[in-house]
DNA sequence: AATTTTTGTCACCAACCTGTCACATTTCTG
DNA sequence: CAGAAATGTGACAGGTTGGTGACAAAAATT
């Protein structure tokens, strides 16, 4: 699940240091190089951060600021060549979430990619935190326990995301594509067998906790689902 | 109950960036274009947080800070146009709670409104100043002071904010990005493994006074916890 | 300014996860 | 009942994650 960064800037060389230190970074590129390509660029890669130019051909930075805020809450992050001021408060005023002065150095501005990133993701995160019940099974959501009758169960992070997920809706039938997505992220690229592994050994925990329970329900040719009495 | 806000601010397009803004969080907002209406706003809306521009026509930002601080202890932000430590020094002296600087980032301003009111809540309770106990770990935040069992902990600063925050909700994982906002700081750039550091430090000295303890627990892959049994 | 303390970063290693494969087992279909 | 399709499972390699010491940078103290 890497992020995607847009980048809006006319300069060739800036295009090229921004995407080659980001991509390094691991974070997937595109590039607009005017107002116009970046808001049919923003409405087709979805990023989850946009850098933002304040000088570009067809439609300033501003203008291009002020229409992406209109269709999303994408964090933004101003590049601005002159230290002006004004520039600045008008370019925050318009909603966006830093600014880097030209000539910036790489390394700060990635600082500040992730520490916007990182703020976009705890702000958007939702924020579940009541208890799942499910017959014995309970699983505390802020502890990130999972007890089934009186035995913790040692869960790693994705057995336990899984588990979770299925728990939320006990006996609702869930596809491999849909877990993978639900649980792995969106662009897993990997066989959709790694489900019925992680199936297998949350099934083996399970066991050893309860041995008579049957909590994980095989729906053949179409996926897995919890049981709604355990 | 949303909570309320009053914005004092003279300058049009700002205020209309704020009332936007904290309206889309939820707030209920309440606007006043000068000192001596920001005084009768607090009176009459009763808010429970007051943004206030320092630069204002009729009475002043310090003025109306000081005149505020009489009669209710709301907390206040302000709102500085220049970055002078002189303002915020004095600003703060006055018994503001907190401040930002124009021009500032509507991310960064929502992130402190929500902290301010946490804090004033949590105060409001009278928790944030009782002792925390978890088993034989025993922390005094007036004294900012920790001990387990018999033995003081030596913590430094940072050591003891990262302890506090752990022992404040035992048994609950934080991540490293939920710990690194609330100790360090939202803006804070860094490499998230200051956390893992800091985590080894801390140990270090809990386990020299109390060998046997274990008592910060690793989550693997999602962060740390404290231990509800110590 | 010098010294001490605190804090951040890095590199290395060990432990742990997890995706994949190969093969066994079960279920379905004709 | 045979064969095919789907699922269960053990083994293992490669990747990820976190603990840690060493050192540099920054901050506090003298």
């Amino acid at each position: 699940m890497p992020h995607k960064i847009l980048v809006v800037e006319d300069e060739q060389p800036i295009v090229d240091l921004l995407t080659y230190n980001l991509e390094r970074e691991g974070y997937r590129v595109s590039v607009a190089l005017d107002g116009l390509q970046a808001l049919e660029q923003a409405r087709q890669f979805q990023p989850d951060l946009v850098l933002l130019d304040l000088m570009l051909p067809e439609l300033d930075g501003f203008e291009v600021c002020k229409a992406l805020r209109k269709e999303s809450d994408v964090p933004v992050i101003m590049l601005t060549a002159r230290g002006a001021e004004i520039d600045r408060v008008v370019g925050l005023e318009l909603g966006a979430d830093d600014y880097v002065v030209k000539p910036f150095s790489v390394r700060e501005l990635l600082a500040r990619v992730k520490n916007v990133l990182r703020r976009a993701q705890t702000t958007a995160a939702a924020t579940e935190t009541e208890p799942v019940n499910v017959g014995q099974l309970r699983i505390d959501i802020t502890k990130r326990e999972a007890t089934i009758g009186a035995a913790l169960l040692e869960l790693t992070s994705l057995e336990f995301d899984l588990l979770l997920k299925l728990a939320q809706h006990p006996g609702q039938v869930f596809s491999r594509e849909r877990l993978v997505e639900d649980v792995w992220g969106y662009d897993y690229l990997g066989d959709l067998r790694v489900v019925d592994a992680l199936v297998k050994r949350l099934r083996r925990k399970l066991r050893r906790a309860a041995p008579t329970a049957e909590v994980i329900l095989t729906v053949r040719a179409v996926g897995y689902k919890l049981a709604e009495e355990i």
